[in-house]
RNA sequence: GGCCCCAUCGUCUAGUCAGGCCUAGGACACCAGGUUUUCAUCCUGGCGACGGGGGUUCGAAUCCCCCUGGGGUCACCA
């Protein structure tokens, strides 16, 4: 009983004129998970796309979990995503409040007419006794929902119980024998047996109502034209949907989002890898490239563009070009493009960005000492470096491991460089350099390639034999940044007197 | 288990709605070469997929059915 889903019953892009109003809908109980950090990317692209509106409604009726770090660690990382929004905490907007726990009055006014109504009763079942009935029904494999007594209590009943202090929960009256049919932008038209869905509780007994009741009053109220969300809440959409007829008011449009998997093929969790965007954040991943990547996780905008901006995302986004099946989170493929948007970086502007990192790790203070390129540390000197690093960096927090050596009196050798340095010859091959080096006016000498290569002559040797051994010594190891610039960056005291020190064999 | 969703290289995907232009394209990863004073970058090449079975059709990755597989969901969380 169920409609084929075929292509033919997917959407139009958009299927009426409405203006295009959509929401991002967190719920302030933890950091913003990556998932809905897509989420939100997808709804903030559609509003942009089309020059509509970018709600961001808070989801706070839970009450017991909510938290206000939680709420400002989300609205920190959305903003360092780049999604900003037209209407909600911060920005106002005039179909406000955006908390939901400010929102009584629309939920009050519902609630009386629902009761007034009759597609809202009261349940008398405690939590345990609702799962019991729940369970033995599962157990019994009968069909469709459990029945609940409360259902068929009396209106006169119920109220005298209620009065006599007895606590109860308001639910949904589910009409019978109906086929709910939901019309999605990604997956087509969906429908569900309203039998299936059980009478579920639209108003806790603390008086607060629950996420698909105030979910379905607010879109309706605020005007959303398309709901973009996770899959997860696909289930949910028949709750909705009948709400809003029960109310009489417009359903949105639904466009449900494929999940994005962990390395296990299931919900991304914290069991499989870092979960919150703010993890990505304190680990050295570009913004835009973060965003590149999410956006590319579910959505493709032709079939060879991988590395695109922003304003060539909100140019090219389509519901209709969301792929339907989950997708893993494939870390190789993140960092690929932190490379790949690191090196396309101007210099300057990852100098600032790497700053934070060098801080944190202590090799350079709150103010940068004055001076130029040959003042360790200063802005210039900075710079020169960021330069000499930039395409050896997969992560912006890679940079103070990778560039210690530059900053440090003395290098640490580690085993290979040790080895090169204990190759026959390759001391004495140093020291030669180190005294031609030191001859020179000018430091490091310019056409340092040519200069190398009439030094290697000279001694009767080829590149490899000086280069490899003269690197150790200067860097500690045998990769890194042009010996150039390793030479102008150390600045002349310090490579000499490297040069000078070599370790013991 | 019920209900719902999904199914192209190891991964992200293009192609599926309007069946032939697909001996299935791109990217990541991987492998092999090349450039380079090292590392990295960069360039070239290679490996590698339509889950299975039935239909429909002159022709199917594309349409239909079944199977299999994967996922989601079954809260007084959202």
């Amino acid at each position: 009983m169920r409609d084929s889903g075929g292509p033919m019953d997917r959407l139009e892009a958009m299927s009426d004129s409405r203006p295009v109003r959509v929401r991002f809908a967190p719920s302030p109980t933890g950091m913003l998970h990556i998932g809905g950090a897509r989420t939100a990317l997808f709804n903030w692209a559609l509003a942009r796309r089309h020059g509509g509106v970018f709600v961001l409604r808070v989801e706070d009726t839970d009450t017991e979990r909510n938290t206000a770090e939680s709420l400002q660690s989300i609205l920190d990382s959305m903003r360092w995503l780049g999604l900003d929004w037209d209407e909600g905490p911060d920005a106002g907007g005039e179909f406000g409040p955006y908390f939901q726990s400010e929102r009584m009055p629309h939920y009050q006014a519902a609630i009386e007419r629902g009761l007034n109504e009759g597609w809202l009763y009261r349940c008398f079942l405690t939590p345990d006794e609702a799962q019991a009935m729940r369970e033995q029904h599962l157990e019994e494999k009968r069909p469709g929902r459990w029945e609940n007594p409360s259902r068929e209590l009396s209106i006169a009943e119920a109220e005298q119980r209620a009065a006599a202090g007895e606590s109860f929960v308001l639910r949904f009256r589910v009409p019978l024998g109906r086929e709910v049919h939901v019309q999605d932008h990604i997956r087509g038209a969906v429908s569900f047996r309203s039998d299936e869905v059980e009478d579920w509780v639209a108003v806790r007994a603390n008086g607060m109502p629950t996420y698909n009741f105030c979910c379905a009053i607010d879109d309706a109220h605020m005007q959303i034209s398309h709901v973009i969300r996770g899959e997860e809440h696909l289930v949910n959409t028949p709750k909705q949907v009948l709400l809003a007829e029960a109310l009489g008011v417009a359903v949105p449009d639904f466009a449900h989002v494929p999940l994005i998997l962990g390395a296990d093929g299931k919900k991304l969790s914290k069991r499989t890898g870092d979960t919150a965007l703010g993890d990505y954040i304190d680990k050295g991943y570009p913004a835009d490239a973060l965003f590149n990547f999410l956006a590319l996780l579910g959505f493709s905008i032709d079939d060879k563009t991988t590395v695109f901006s922003r304003a060539q995302l909100v140019e090219a986004f389509d519901l209709k070009r969301i792929s339907k099946g989950g997708a893993l989170f494939d870390t190789d493929k993140l960092h690929y493009l932190c490379g790949e948007y690191i090196r396309q970086m101007e210099v300057p502007a990852l100098t600032d960005a790497v700053l934070p990192w060098l801080r944190q790790a202590d090799l350079v203070p709150e103010t940068l000492p004055e001076g130029g390129v040959d003042v360790c540390g200063s802005r210039a000197w900075l710079e020169k470096l960021v330069a000499a690093m930039q395409e050896r960096l997969g992560l912006l927090a890679e940079l103070p491991e990778k560039a210690a050596f530059l900053f440090s009196e003395a290098a640490e050798h580690d085993d290979k460089a040790q080895k090169a340095l204990a190759e026959d010859g390759a001391r004495e091959r140093v020291e030669a350099i180190a005294a031609a080096l030191e001859a020179e006016a000018a430091f490091p000498p310019a056409e340092f390639g040519a200069w190398t290569k009439t030094q290697c002559e000279a001694l009767g040797v080829g590149m490899g034999k000086v280069m490899k051994p003269l690197r150790a010594a200067l860097t500690g190891t045998l990769g890194g940044p042009e010996l150039a610039d390793v030479l102008e960056l150390l600045g002349r005291e310090r490579a000499l007197a490297r040069l000078r020190a070599l370790p013991l064999a």
